[in-house]
DNA sequence: TTAACTCTGTGCGGTACCGCACAGAGAGGT
DNA sequence: ACCTCTCTGTGCGGTACCGCACAGAGTTAA
């Protein structure tokens, strides 16, 4: 069977900064201070952003690209930390202070994305106004998931994590289809590449998936959100509180300090 | 709760705000604001501070307790996402905006803390000085502790990460004296009792740990570094680089290692 | 002293996942 | 057409951990 292979990856004219939810946030002041300096650029399947330890150079906001924080161990095995797409951005060390961080930045479903400097970024988040708000906020939201990712890891099942994994990709494409082979799905969840094949195996057993040869559609989302361990809907309820923009377009105004 | 042998838990009138190595990392001024609002509070084995989904009256600043961030599943078991003591604080959601958490914060380790009302805390933090951006690089260490969780217990086994666990408890405490059952323990990590009775019971073969009912010592810690994975020494990396001013430790931190 | 309780040690069958090996089914190139 | 390479399916022995059950050692209470 041919899949055709132009994925929902739109053309470079079609892309605007306020696809990414973060960016669409922001008040038009600001956005006017930060478009200008925003590039846009390609992220191709595997394109390293940052790698453990790296100096960030700039800040990526993905609109169509998704891309994993992943920490790889001394022996070469690896594991995801958290998974970032539209709704987020690549980088937060960068106004926490650090500067890098100890794990890599990779790209898991290729699209596009903006980029900006990382001095750029640093300024605006230094008037100490909505963007620094917004993303201590998304902070937040990350540290959620890096949690519930150690919780997963830890009592779940390879077949409900395949779940919770698919669940939060599919949250950040435009349709039901991932290009995505079962190899890259069980590096990023640190597990055996025949363990993924069982679980996926299993799942299409089920009605819930359709694959072949790095190809992913999802049939039935509802059940797989049942077959899926708790761990998804924390996380996405506790986005969903943290981000009430990113739920869809209205880029309503926050307040500049908490009180 | 009886034992005869007083743990290393100061009195009351022997502490100070600045016994908290993030407070102490403060300037005068900033003390000056912050101290005078400081509550030294008794935090006994097992106190809950919040719950999850809690809005937060109070962070904490320990100073010779300890405390674990951990989720409780649905189910009821758990796991440890985090752990804090006088190198932190416990409470990062309030100022990152969320004012609450999915996780719960326990003492683990008996001793004393500061609580400070939320609206000071935010107050100062709103003043973006010097208290955000040390809140910000304090927040950084603590995603690299969680994110480093995940890794440890996707690949792991229970030995090296109970090495792992006791390094960072030790680290927080004054001697090499841990009051704590292995019950407790394998709490902590997400695993079963039994688990960890074998795997201190290895660690006492080797010579690393002496224990009995509730008292863990640990008699060499060289070795048990050695026996820890990566883990640990990533996060103690990564936290020294983030908060330099929390390396040196209190005088009093001796042992008998014999290596 | 005795009794109750807590903490640790051990054994056993079951299971989920691992590492390895290899077969076979697409998909693309020439 | 054929070859080659990638991706998926399957089987097998080994192991780490689980759930359960229970014994024994230490500590506290009467």
């Amino acid at each position: 069977m041919i899949h055709s292979a132009q994925p929902q990856t739109k053309t470079a004219s079609s892309h605007q900064p306020t696809h990414n939810h973060l960016l669409n946030a922001l008040s038009p002041e600001v956005q006017q201070r930060l478009f200008p300096h925003m590039e846009l650029i390609e992220m191709p399947l595997g394109k390293v952003l940052y790698e453990s330890g790296d100096v960030l150079r700039y800040v990526y906001f993905p609109t169509d690209s998704i891309v994993s924080l992943l920490y790889v161990m001394e022996n070469g095995a690896s594991a995801e930390i958290a998974v970032v797409g539209y709704d987020g951005l690549i980088g937060v060390a960068l106004f926490m202070g650090g500067e890098s961080t100890t794990s890599r930045a990779v790209v898991q479903s290729a699209g596009w994305g903006y980029r900006l400097r990382s001095q750029r970024m640093k300024d605006e988040f230094n008037r100490h106004g909505e963007l620094l708000h917004l993303m201590l906020r998304y902070s937040q939201a990350l540290i959620t998931q890096m949690a519930q990712t150690a919780v997963c890891n830890r009592h779940h099942s390879i077949e409900q994590q395949l779940c919770r994994w698919l669940l939060l990709s599919l949250d950040r494409l435009h349709d039901n289809h991932l290009l995505m082979t079962q190899e890259l799905i069980a590096n990023m969840l640190g597990v055996r590449r025949e363990g993924v094949t069982e679980a996926a195996c299993r799942l299409h057993k089920h009605g819930v998936i359709d694959y072949s040869r790095g190809h992913i559609t999802v049939t039935d989302r509802h059940k797989l959100e049942q077959l899926s361990c708790e761990c998804y809907a924390v996380v996405k309820a506790e986005t969903d509180r943290l981000l009430p923009y990113s739920k869809d377009k209205p880029a309503s105004k926050k307040t500049a300090t908490c009180h």
